[in-house]
DNA sequence: TGCGCTCTTTGAGCAAAAGCAAACTCGGGT
DNA sequence: ACCCGAGTTTGCTTTTGCTCAAAGAGCGCA
C-alpha cells in the first residue's frame, strides 16, 4: 500500500491541531479503501467496528423505513468524518452510507477511537464539535419537515446540497455529484413527481438548469427566497 | 442553600461510574434552579454559559421559525442531562428550554464541563453516549416526518411521552405532563385541528382518554399499530 | 447504430390535512 | 357564584401534493 502523505490531513478539524508526526502516527493505522458509484459503505444496524475519513468524492448516508421508503439524512463531503458511531459510544451504526460518486476514505477500527482521544489533545473536542454541529443540522431538518411546504423543502435541500459541494461554472453553481429526481424526494421527504414538476417550472424561470442527474443553479439568491430560510 | 444528597446522582449515566466522594466534589460546584411552569431556562442564540441536570420535572426543548411556527424537538425527564452545547463545543444554546411543570434542575458553569470530562473517568463517554442516542431520535424524527402520515405520527408521539413519562394507573397509562393540543401539533408537524379529531376519534375507540392538558392512554398497543413503528 | 434501461416529464383525479370560522367547556380567580 | 380566558371541538371550504398512468429522452453498451 503507498503511502499516504501527511499534508492531505493538516487542517481538517480533528486533525487541525496535531503535528506532523502525530498525524504520521494516525495514517500509518489507517486503511485506505475506495468505493465505486453506488456501493455500500456500512449498513444500518451492523456492528459499528470502524470510523471513517472520507478524502475523496460524496457519500450518502440514509436510512430505511420497514414500509421500504429511504430517505436521506446527509451527505458527507471530502475532508469529514462519518461512521462515528464508536464517539459516541454505540455498537451498531444507526443509518447506512452509500457512496454517491467513486470515492476514497481512511478508516480505522473502532478500538482506535478512545486511543486517538486520549493520545492526541484536541482531537476528541474537534470532533464533537462536528457532532454539535451535525446535530444543529438535524434540529433544522427535523424543524424544516415540520413547519414548512413542500417548495420551500426543496429549496433548502437544493442549497444545502449546493453550499455543501457547489463548484463555480460560467452558468451558476454545480451540485458536484450525481443527484436524481428521486434522490431529491428522498432527502425532502415527497415524491420524485412533485420535484420533477417543480424543478421543471424553475427551470422555465431560469432558477435552475438541470439534466439527467446533475442540477446547476443559476440563481442562488431566488432559491434562498423560495426557501423563506430558517437561520 | 440546602446540600444535595449524593444518592439524587448515582445510578444516573453520567454519574454511574462515580465514587461517592467525587460526586460530592461534582454537587459541590452545582447551583440548584427552580422553576415555574412555562418559564423559560435557556433560550436559543444565547450564549451557552452552563449546562443542566434535570433533578425533577419535565423540560420542553423547541425551535422557532422567523414564521412563528414553534417545534417541538424533544422532552427531558428527570436524570438527564440538557443545555450540554458546552460538550459540544457550541457557544451558543441551539434551541430554547422552558419547564412543562414545575421543575428543579442542578446547573453549571460551562467551564467546568473540561474539567469534569478530564477528571472523572467516563464522565464524557457516558454522557456522549447520551448524545448518540439523542442523535439516533433525531434521526428517527426526521425519518418520521419525512414518511409517515400524520396519524402515524401522533401515535409515535403519543407513544414516545408514554416511554419517556408514563405512570400506571388503573385506567391506563398517563402523560406525566401536562399537554396542550397545541403542544402535540409542535411535536409532529401538524395543527392542532387535526390533532383534536384524531384524539376525539381515538377517544370513541377507547384508545386514549383525554382531558383538558391531560391525556391517559389506555390501548398503547393499539397505538403502536397506528403508528406503524420504525424500529 | 440501435437497443434497452434508467431517469424524467406531464396529465388527471383524488384524498388528506390545512385554513377559516364559530361555538363550547372547563377551571381558576374575583 | 359568576366571569373570563385558555384550551378544545366541530363543520365547511380550499388547497396541496400524492397516486396512478403513460409517454418521452438521454446514455451506455453491444
Amino acid at each position: 500500500m503507498s503511502r499516504i502523505d501527511e499534508s492531505l490531513l493538516t487542517g481538517i478539524p480533528p486533525f487541525r491541531k496535531l503535528e506532523r508526526s502525530q498525524i504520521r502516527e494516525i495514517l500509518d493505522l489507517a486503511t485506505v479503501r475506495r468505493y465505486e458509484e453506488g456501493e455500500t459503505i456500512f449498513e444500518e444496524g451492523l456492528a459499528a467496528d470502524r470510523f471513517f475519513l472520507l478524502l475523496d468524492g460524496y457519500i450518502r448516508v440514509t436510512r430505511n423505513t420497514p414500509a421500504g421508503d429511504q430517505i436521506i439524512v446527509l451527505h458527507i463531503a471530502s475532508g469529514q468524518l462519518f461512521g462515528i458511531a464508536p464517539a459516541l459510544g454505540r455498537d451498531t451504526y444507526p443509518a447506512t452510507a452509500t457512496a454517491a460518486v467513486e470515492s476514497i476514505s481512511l478508516c480505522w477500527p473502532r478500538r482506535h477511537w478512545h486511543e486517538f482521544a486520549e493520545k492526541y489533545e484536541g482531537f476528541a473536542t474537534e470532533t464533537y464539535k462536528v457532532v454539535g454541529e451535525r446535530m444543529q443540522g438535524l434540529h433544522d431538518q427535523v424543524v424544516e419537515l415540520a413547519t414548512k411546504a413542500v417548495e420551500q423543502r426543496l429549496a433548502s435541500a437544493l442549497l444545502r446540497m449546493v453550499n455543501q459541494s457547489g463548484r463555480k461554472t460560467d452558468q451558476g453553481i454545480e451540485i458536484a455529484f450525481p443527484v436524481t429526481r428521486q434522490n431529491i424526494s428522498e432527502m425532502t421527504g415527497t415524491t420524485l413527481h412533485t420535484v420533477s414538476r417543480l424543478l421543471s417550472a424553475w427551470q422555465k424561470q431560469g432558477i435552475v438548469a438541470s439534466t439527467r442527474r446533475h442540477i446547476v443553479v443559476t440563481q442562488p439568491h431566488q432559491l434562498v427566497l423560495l426557501s423563506d430560510a430558517i437561520a
